[in-house]
DNA sequence: GGTCACCTTGGTGGACGCGA
DNA sequence: TCGCGTCCACCAAGGTGACC
């Protein structure tokens, strides 16, 4: 396996074992509402993250070493929250790290920020397991379904990155507390007792917002 | 809108049985 | 006796309805 592979050559004392729910699916949105809890980190970090893929696609295994120790930790908890189990959170952080490599040099700047493409690609491959994992489960599942390997095209990815948008405006309808904390759940990866844990929240005040925000945002987007 | 209580679901660990 | 698989109870977390 090209994945296993790549993971011992990432980290050759075998150490794989974090856990640290934290991701970003779009950037700007995320900066703001890390802003708003106090965490400036990922906006500086950014401009690494694109210089590292830069870096990748000029062929320095050394840069993705780099991203990898960035940003793991944050993409399992992310891959675990649409996957629900370790193994597979794992295995698709490690699925992504190859595609990043072998598609760094179509990775451009002007369409997209670097950490929204690593985790466009990391969340395409998280469906694509999960598609797998109920394919698997239903065997009559029809055999004409479109393979998974195509979405995993990191142009396909960048291409779907304008749908985004619409879910970025609809965020942007709502409060800063509100959005932040729907953030907070569902791109950070924390539980809600987390979260009434960090903003100081009943958490039953915590799953409200989160459900009403939820129910305004199926609203806004139709 | 904020909060609470209840229900559902999934994960985990221990107990138990069975075969080598 | 040991290893393995299965079953079951417990717990944590998420979701939802209802009350204030």
């Amino acid at each position: 396996m090209q994945a296993e592979k790549y993971t011992e050559a990432l980290h050759p004392e075998g150490n794989r074992r974090r856990i640290l729910p934290l991701g970003a699916g779009c950037r700007a949105a995320t900066a703001r509402v890390l802003e708003t809890v106090g965490d400036f980190a990922l906006t500086q970090k950014a401009g690494e993250i694109e210089a590292a893929l830069l870096a990748c696609a000029a062929g320095d295994k050394s840069a993705l070493r780099r991203i990898y120790d960035a940003e793991s930790p944050r993409m399992i908890g992310v891959a675990q929250r649409l996957l629900k189990r370790r193994a597979l959170a794992e295995e698709a952080v490690q699925d992504a790290f190859v595609l990043i490599w072998r598609h760094a040099a179509r990775f451009d700047p002007q369409r997209g920020a670097g950490l929204t493409w690593i985790y466009a690609i990391l969340r395409n491959r998280a469906l694509s397991i999960l598609r797998d994992e109920k394919r698997t489960e239903t065997s009559e599942a029809p055999l004409g379904e479109e393979m998974a390997s195509e979405e995993d095209d990191p142009e396909t990815v960048m291409s779907k990155l304008s749908d985004a948008r619409a879910l970025h405006a609809c965020l942007e309808t709502l409060p800063p507390q509100r959005r932040g904390l729907v953030l907070l759940a569902f791109v950070q990866g924390l539980t809600h007792g987390e979260i009434a844990g960090r903003l100081g929240l009943p958490i039953g005040s915590v799953k409200s917002w989160i459900r009403r925000s939820l129910i305004a945002l199926k609203e806004c987007l139709g």
